[in-house]
DNA sequence: CTGTTAACTATTTTT
DNA sequence: TAGTTAACAG
């Protein structure tokens, strides 16, 4: 039992309790990660079969670190037997072991929200709305928030609040829209993130065979990050702890920072009346931080209202004050925090690992980027587009998608013309308009391609990728997921193309294609664990990716300094932390600053990065700062002013004043800067000012009104001298002609269509005349 | 059909 | 400002 040694009071007491349900406030830095592996191992000790053991975590890094710790305290691969994962990973597992119920392909397709957004767009275009109204993105957050939600679109149609909602935003079509896009995810063969969620809540409550075969299999239930679940996730969780009601769960209500993507605060508030019996245990003492940091966190969270009671402390010593920083503009922030961090380098003996830039909003990075970039500081930004989600790599496995899953629409129309071979956006919209009207799929148009009819050259380009992909399939079958991937490449030309294109982006992206095929190979050489479910066929591979994200790439212990939002920053921690851009609007955020609920939101977040230090925190705010393309002033944020007085320290300033204007009087305007402001709200004049706008100069073409049975002829026929019509152009002269016959170039003369120009009589809507005698 | 250019619009956080 | 999409010329 000397897994027990080194835990406190209330850590020991979690871990021992065996069965019923258990709640764990665990406050920042309380051994929240300790408890839980302890947990599991102490679970096993005394007998439970780890087959029976479910531990859900938010992030695959959590859930790794979980996993290696338990294996580690155990010593043996028994741990290999845990099912711990992320909700979405554990959630494909299953489905993808029950697909056949649902009516889904086991190997389903996993869109991620691109691929969601691209689906939309297309439907919102089939039904002829103006996609600058219903915005994909929009639409697709009302779906994701209906889903979390577990409204389904016939609920949704007939719920009168939500109805009300989108007449008042005048959306009447979102219900609709949010039918079609289920149906057509289902047509396709895939499933969004949050359907992974949605459908093993479906799958739970249709099948009572499945509910009561997954209620058996997993005794124990660990969640990590309650406080994060959603309705959703909740609702599964209920559902399969029924049984046994062997419930843990793990969380801190002042760090909920979710709400956006369908969390509840009330999951974990409410989670002592859910259950008969609950154990309650509260990890209150802090082993992360020094007094001052701790101290400053207590009295920022308690400027919110609804809280699970609790007051953190630590043994640990006073620490430093947390330094306050202002600057002038975003720049100097960035050429501060990169001086800082050098100098405390030099004077602490600290590394590069040790420092954190934590920010509210992805944009904010880029004077970071600069001043380390300048100083040689070398820094790994999280966050941004991970490696899955570039165009290279995004295209490639597109392939791999459509080879195990051709009704996978999305996933053609991305490589039906990457690379470029003829099939152009009028073939596109013909195949899409067919697949509707004779309700198949969009791929099943291709294979019969020849039976509706295409122009002779775009049959023979759709022909040769049907084969190409057929020949692929067949290949996959034998093959594994690495030789496949190399065959595409092959088969495509694709690698070859970027081997040869030696500009900058072109080498970076090879080098990616490479990395891709590594991991893929990487993968299919792993030895498959034990347990069911598992297998290394491109079909695993493909769920297990599409479910990463840039944190997963690893290189955690590299001595690089990180920059991330304090969103990605949770579960993290560090000696030395930078908490930027503490200005109101920013952070906390204009877009959430409407309501009670949202405000204290935010200032959970900002506990959060407090948090995150272990003994120096800077907080650093600038006077201005550029935001969508504008200077902007702004007030330092409201939160530095629920710290009190005695743990800050603003000696540190960066240039210009040096004290927190507290308690209302900010920097207004200056008279000089409002009379010397463009009328679009920018800098002073000067430097800024744009190119004068174009006149006179360029003559807009008028459009010329076609004869009206005009009707281009064949390029054949035109020769210099003969007198053309154009569509647009109107009428002119062939000059002279060029390029060889299959591409016929023609120099015309229009006098009213602009003047001479080169037309290629391909594609050119061109009529002749008159022939000269 | 395809590459280029001009216009447009987005700025919150993410599995 | 920057990244992406629509329009358009070839």
């Amino acid at each position: 039992m000397d897994y027990l040694a080194g835990l406190n009071e209330p850590q020991r007491e979690a871990v021992l309790h065996m069965d019923g349900p258990l709640m764990i406030v665990a406050g920042a830095g309380s051994g929240k990660t300790k408890v839980l592996t302890t947990r599991i191992a102490h679970l096993l000790h005394s007998g439970v079969d780890a087959f029976n053991i479910l531990a859900l975590t938010f992030t695959n890094k959590a859930a790794r670190e979980m996993k290696e710790r338990v294996e580690h305290m155990l010593g043996s691969t028994e741990a290999r037997n845990l099912y711990i994962g992320t909700f979405h990973s554990v959630f494909a597992r299953i489905l993808r072991a029950e697909a056949h119920r649902l009516g889904f392909p086991n190997n389903f397709t996993i869109y991620d929200t691109d691929d969601a957004k691209s689906v939309l767009k297309t439907i919102i275009n089939e039904q002829n709305l103006d996609d600058k109204h219903y915005k994909p993105g929009q639409v697709l957050n009302r779906i994701s928030a209906a889903k979390n939600s577990l409204v389904s679109p016939q609920e949704y149609e007939h719920d009168y609040y939500i109805q009300q909602e989108d007449t008042r935003s005048n959306r009447p079509m979102m219900g609709k829209l949010y039918d079609l896009y289920v149906k057509r995810c289902f047509k396709n063969g895939a499933m969004d993130f949050d359907d992974l969620l949605f459908k093993m809540h479906e799958l739970l409550t249709r099948f009572p065979e499945a509910l009561h075969k997954y209620q058996h299999k997993f005794k124990y239930i660990l969640i990590d990050e309650y406080q994060d679940t959603n309705p959703a996730q909740y609702a599964v969780i209920k559902l399969l702890g029924a049984v046994y009601e062997n419930i843990c769960v793990v969380g801190d209500d002042a760090q909920s920072i979710y709400s956006f993507r369908g969390a509840t605060i009330q999951n974990i508030l409410q989670f002592e009346n859910d259950y008969e019996d609950v154990k309650v245990v509260k990890l209150e003492q802090n082993y992360r931080s020094t007094k001052s940091i701790l101290n400053a966190a207590n009295k920022i969270i308690g400027n919110n209202k609804s809280q699970i009671e609790k007051i953190l402390w630590t043994d640990n010593a006073d620490g430093e004050k947390i330094r306050v920083v202002r600057t002038m503009t975003d720049n100097e922030e960035g050429k501060f925090v990169a001086d800082a961090i050098a100098e405390q380098k030099l004077r602490n003996h600290y590394s590069n690992k040790d420092f954190a830039i934590l920010y509210r909003t992805n944009a904010q990075s880029r004077s970071f980027e600069e001043s380390l970039r300048r100083m040689n500081i070398p820094y790994r930004i999280y966050g941004g587009l991970s490696f899955y989600q570039r165009k290279e790599i995004k295209d490639y496995l597109a392939y791999l998608r459509v080879i195990v899953n051709p009704r996978d629409e999305e996933g053609v129309r991305r490589i039906i013309n990457y690379p470029a071979r003829g099939i152009g956006k009028t073939t596109v919209d013909k195949v899409t308009l067919l697949a509707g009207e004779q309700d198949i799929t969009f791929w099943e148009v291709l294979e019969r391609a020849g039976e509706y009819g295409f122009r002779a050259g775009a049959l023979e380009a759709i022909e040769g990728f049907v084969t190409m992909i057929k020949s692929l399939r067949v290949l996959a079958e034998k093959h594994n997921a690495y030789e496949v991937a190399v065959q595409v490449g092959k088969s495509t030309n694709m690698v070859r193309e970027l081997f040869n294109d030696k500009s900058t982006e072109g080498v970076a992206r090879y080098e990616n294609i490479q990395e891709l095929l590594n991991s893929i190979k990487e993968f299919t050489e792993t030895p498959t664990e034990d347990g069911e479910l598992i297998e290394r066929g491109l079909g695993a591979y493909l769920q297990q990716i599409s479910l990463l994200t840039d944190a997963d790439q690893g290189g955690d212990d590299v001595d690089v300094v990180r920059l991330m939002t304090i969103h990605a920053a949770k579960g993290l921690e560090f000696p030395c932390v930078f908490s930027v851009g503490l200005e109101e609007g920013l952070f906390p955020n204009a877009m959430a600053v409407n309501t009670r609920e949202e405000l204290e939101e935010e200032r959970r977040l900002f506990y959060v990065v407090v948090t995150r230090a272990k003994s120096k925190l800077w907080l650093t705010y600038a006077n201005s700062r550029y935001r969508f393309g504008s200077l902007m002033q702004n007030e330092p944020s409201r939160f530095l002013q629920e710290i009190p007085e005695e743990h800050l320290d603003h000696s540190f300033a960066g240039g210009g004043m040096r004290n927190v204007p507290r308690g209302g009087s900010l920097w207004k305007e200056s008279a000089y800067e409002r009379m010397h402001r463009q009328p679009g709200g920018g800098a002073a004049a000067g430097s800024t000012a744009r190119p004068a706008p174009k006149t006179g100069g360029s003559s807009k073409v008028v459009a010329h009104v076609p004869t009206p049975d005009f009707a281009p002829d064949d390029p054949a026929v035109f020769e210099a001298g003969v007198e053309v019509e154009h569509l647009k152009f109107g009428f002119g002269k062939v000059l002279r002609m060029e390029g060889n016959p299959n591409n016929r170039i023609a120099t015309i003369f229009f006098p009213q269509g602009g003047g001479e120009k080169k037309i290629m009589l391909n594609y050119a809507k061109l009529r002749m005349v008159r022939k000269e005698e």
